[in-house]
RNA sequence: GCGCCCGUAGCUCAAGGGAUAGAGCAUCGGCCUUCUAAGCCGGGGGUUGCAGGUUCGAAUCCUGCCGGGCGCGCCA
């Protein structure tokens, strides 16, 4: 079951050889969804240019040699030399059919399989994770697992900042606390209290200081006591990351978490390397990369600096290792850096350093899969109301709280009785659900306002629309089990004798062509919106056509098929953006 | 100063170089004895920041401005 738009594509091409010749057969058909037809092509005038011809003779010649007789109804030149394609009405339910029977629901396979590095979310220890970390995690997420879906092999990374000069303060902290057996009372309570506490001591403080320079050596020279304090506090990060995963719904396990320590091996190999092969040099006493075309504010070369004059790394050391890394090691042939967009001239300069020393040649690529910032209503990043940093959790929960609230008004509205905790147990699908595709919905490269609201509002463009749309479906089949109607068969026939329906088959038929395009482009908002659009074609089908109440027997299995592929759809489209799709709401 | 990103309806956002720039919110008007009204149907609302250029065709590509954000040698 083809996507329509390839299969048109393909019909067009091998018009435009027969009409043309052989040299004319790479053009590009152009092939898109049109509001006068199902699809328009429009490659006519294009086509024209180089041919010397009207661009109306060229679309007619085209469509001469167009064979299409079993796809559309209906094939027409409009405008300069638009070619509009009308679907066959006979197509659409054979396609429509076809989908509800194949497992992928449409989703067609990369052309060529590749094995994915994936890094995101990347938080700190004994650091709680805030606000700067939510785009890059359900982005992250969400283009790990549609990388997945089209065939792809991905290896998620979660690269953890586990090592550094902080770790001298925080490791003499957690001494102060009563080491490792802190752990036992609660956990060292919130984390983010433990990381400003060791920060104001550290700088309020200078015997404590010194402790904690010397406990950096300690650390960096392996030693046994300092390891193991070290360990306590990656112990109890996981946990907290654990939590928030889980709360979050995002795939990251342990087993994805490869942090900076694990890289600290590497660093000398790294530096001696560039440095033997006269790629690195010593400038400053640090030593130094120039890849060319990076400047300084006085427009002088721009070092990557992959030694500090104190002997020590800094993380373009640990992000070259961790590069080499995957390329050489785990074999992945492209990364994907889930970074926030500041963070994009030094990647490129990584990305420049890497591609000098060989360590990423073609067709092994790296690309920083950047984004905008988080705003708040005044347009400037996102703050709680004392003015600080949001802590993700508080944010995921107030998210969780507004949807109960939200279900419980409704509840009221509609005078529908449902215990707290049915509604509590449905509040984190829809306040989780809810932040994600309002993340998700828009271009990632932008910023974009974040605002309760909107996302969360009875109405609208919004995840719980989508989840909505899903459920009411869903209620449909409990319907029609209360009245002993079985659930439509494999291989029932649709048939779209209304307009409504015809539409919502149609849109069906573009998830495969969906998701492959937002996995494609990196730009999980494609699906998003495409998602949006198949909820509005079912909803408006909801509203004109009954189901359970169709003319006949065969009307109402054909609806019922339609409306369990649309289920479908919509939960896998979901599922594809780490979004839940509740049975009821 | 240099570099990167952004600028589209009152607000929040879409729009592979294609026809009359689309949604949602807000606003105005309709639709619940019928499968969930968090819904559906319809109306009004635009010099796509400005000015040039390329093209049969530009919100989209190029150049220059204007406005906003971010970055620019030992923090990550």
């Amino acid at each position: 079951m083809a996507d329509p738009r390839l299969l048109l594509a393909e019909r067009l091409t091998a018009a435009v050889a027969a009409a043309f010749g052989p040299d004319f057969a790479g053009t590009d058909p152009m092939v898109r969804r049109s509001e006068r037809a199902d699809y328009q092509a429009d490659l006519a005038m294009g086509l024209a240019k180089q041919l010397k011809r009207a661009p109306r003779q060229v679309a007619e010649a085209v469509v001469a040699n167009l064979d299409v007789a079993d796809v559309c109804e209906r094939v027409e030149i409009a405008g300069p030399g638009f070619i509009n394609l009308t679907l066959a009405k006979r197509f659409v339910e054979r396609e429509a059919a076809a989908l509800a029977s194949d497992r992928t629901l449409g989703v067609p396979r990369a052309a060529k399989r590749e094995r994915v590095v994936v890094d995101y979310s990347a938080p700190n220890v004994a650091k709680e994770m805030h606000v700067g970390h939510l785009r890059s995690t359900i982005i992250g997420d969400a283009l790990a697992r549609l990388l997945e879906a089209v065939g792809h092999e991905v290896i998620r990374q979660n690269h953890l900042g586990d090592w550094g000069t902080p770790f001298g303060m925080l490791i003499e902290h957690l001494v102060d606390l009563g080491g490792a057996d802190a752990r036992a009372r609660s956990d060292l309570g919130e984390l983010g209290d433990f990381y400003r506490a060791a920060r104001v001591k550290f700088d309020g403080d200078p015997a404590f200081a010194d402790r904690a320079r010397r406990r950096v050596v300690q650390l960096q020279a392996g030693d046994a006591g300092t390891l193991a304090l070290w360990q306590t506090l990656i112990d109890i990060t996981k946990q907290h990351l654990a939590d928030t995963y889980g709360k979050l719904g995002v795939q990251l396990v342990d087993a994805d978490i490869r942090g900076e320590s694990f890289y600290n091996a590497m660093l000398a190999d790294v530096a001696g390397d560039l440095e033997r092969r006269g790629i690195a040099s010593i400038n400053d006493g640090a030593l130094c990369v120039f890849p060319p075309g990076f400047a300084n504010r006085d427009g002088e070369p721009l070092p990557l600096i992959v030694r500090k004059q104190d002997g020590g790394y800094g993380y373009a050391a640990t992000d070259l290792a961790a590069l080499r890394f995957r390329t050489g090691t785990l074999h992945a042939t492209r990364l994907l850096y889930v970074v926030g967009s500041p963070q994009a001239q030094h990647l490129a300069m990584v990305f420049a350093v890497a591609a000098i020393a060989g360590w990423l040649a073609p067709p092994v690529r790296a690309e920083h899969v950047a984004f905008g910032q988080v705003l708040g209503q005044d347009k400037k990043i996102l703050k709680s109301r004392a003015g600080e940093v949001v802590r993700l959790v508080d944010l995921l929960d107030e998210a969780i709280e507004r949807a109960d609230a939200e279900l419980a008004k409704r509840d009221v509205e509609r005078g529908v009785a449902r215990d707290a905790a049915e509604r509590r147990a449905l509040a984190p699908a829809i306040g989780i659900g809810a932040v994600k595709y309002a993340d998700l919905a828009n271009d990632r490269i932008k910023d974009y306002v974040f605002d309760w609201e909107r996302m969360l509002a009875p109405e609208g463009r919004t995840g719980p629309y989508l989840q909505y749309a899903h459920a009411r479906i869903r209620s449909i089949f409990r319907k029609a089990a209360e009245e002993g109607i079985a659930p439509p068969a494999a291989g029932t026939r649709i048939a779209l004798a209304e307009p409504a329906e015809r539409a919502l088959g149609l849109e069906l038929l573009g998830f495969g062509a969906a998701v492959l395009e937002s996995a494609e482009t990196l730009k999980p908002h494609r699906l998003a919106g495409y998602l949006y659009d198949l909820a509005t074609a079912f909803t408006a089908f909801f509203e004109s056509c009954p189901v359970l109440r169709a003319p006949d027997a065969a009307a109402r299995d054909s609806r019922l098929a339609l409306c369990a592929l649309t289920a479908d759809v919509l939960a896998r489209g979901l599922d594809l953006l780490g979004i839940e799709a509740p049975e009821r709401m």
